[in-house]
DNA sequence: CGTCGTTATATCCATACGAATATAACGATA
DNA sequence: TATCGTTATATTCGTATGGATATAACGACG
């Protein structure tokens, strides 16, 4: 019986949350994807979600994280502005350290 | 607007969670009122889902973390073993530890 | 100007989760 | 042996979350 240790990290702005994991991971698939429905696809959830996830993201932040055009050739579509690349990188990094923290300190505990 | 970094971390062992905040904060309770019913009631959750989780816990243990007599004078009760009170405080410990460094990673970024 | 695939939005429904409730078993004590 | 408050467990019910679905608006291009 091996322990595992996790976490979920997330950054708020006043009650409403700006990023999180399955929000970055969203952006990168929009980054990837060039299209917020292909990127919900992607990460087999529904446009709903997904739509409602960004929304909730560009809400929260205060500049733009993505920039979406509607119609044209393709249909539109949806791409990360430079800010929101930023913000992927910052949280990624962040996230990273928490989790060799956390492995570092599992570690210490002898018994458990 | 203000941001803040928050965090959830807990332990598992295969796939079953062993701790994690609301636990910890149950076993905390159960510590102090000698009893899983009045946990639940000072904590504002149903008995069932403190039963759930304490039952979980000492599931995903190596060894007891409660110990509960059922009759008896007062009608019976549940406190931690030694090694229930152990992990609360490395739980606590390395919880208060993410925080920290999440809290200076977070200083770290200029123009969030 | 018709086509196309996307964004944006609303509505309905199923499913899972917790809250509430009920009850049996228990054992120290008076 | 009757009482008491707890542990342990099952069952029912309401609600909230997400999934599925439908559809309008849009604009570049042939």
């Amino acid at each position: 019986m091996n322990y595992k240790i996790k976490s979920r990290i997330w950054i708020e702005a006043d009650n409403n949350i700006l990023l999180g994991e399955g929000r970055v991971r969203l952006l990168k698939a929009i980054e990837k994807t060039g299209s917020l429905s292909k990127a919900a696809k992607s990460l087999n959830i529904s446009y709903k979600k997904a739509w409602n996830l960004v929304d909730s993201v560009n809400k929260s932040a205060k500049k733009p994280v993505t920039k979406s055009n509607i119609g044209g050739v393709g249909g539109g579509g949806a791409k990360l502005t430079s800010y929101g690349k930023d913000l992927v990188i910052f949280f990624d990094e962040i996230n990273k350290g928490c989790w060799k923290y956390l492995d570092q300190e599992l570690e210490k505990i002898p018994d458990l």
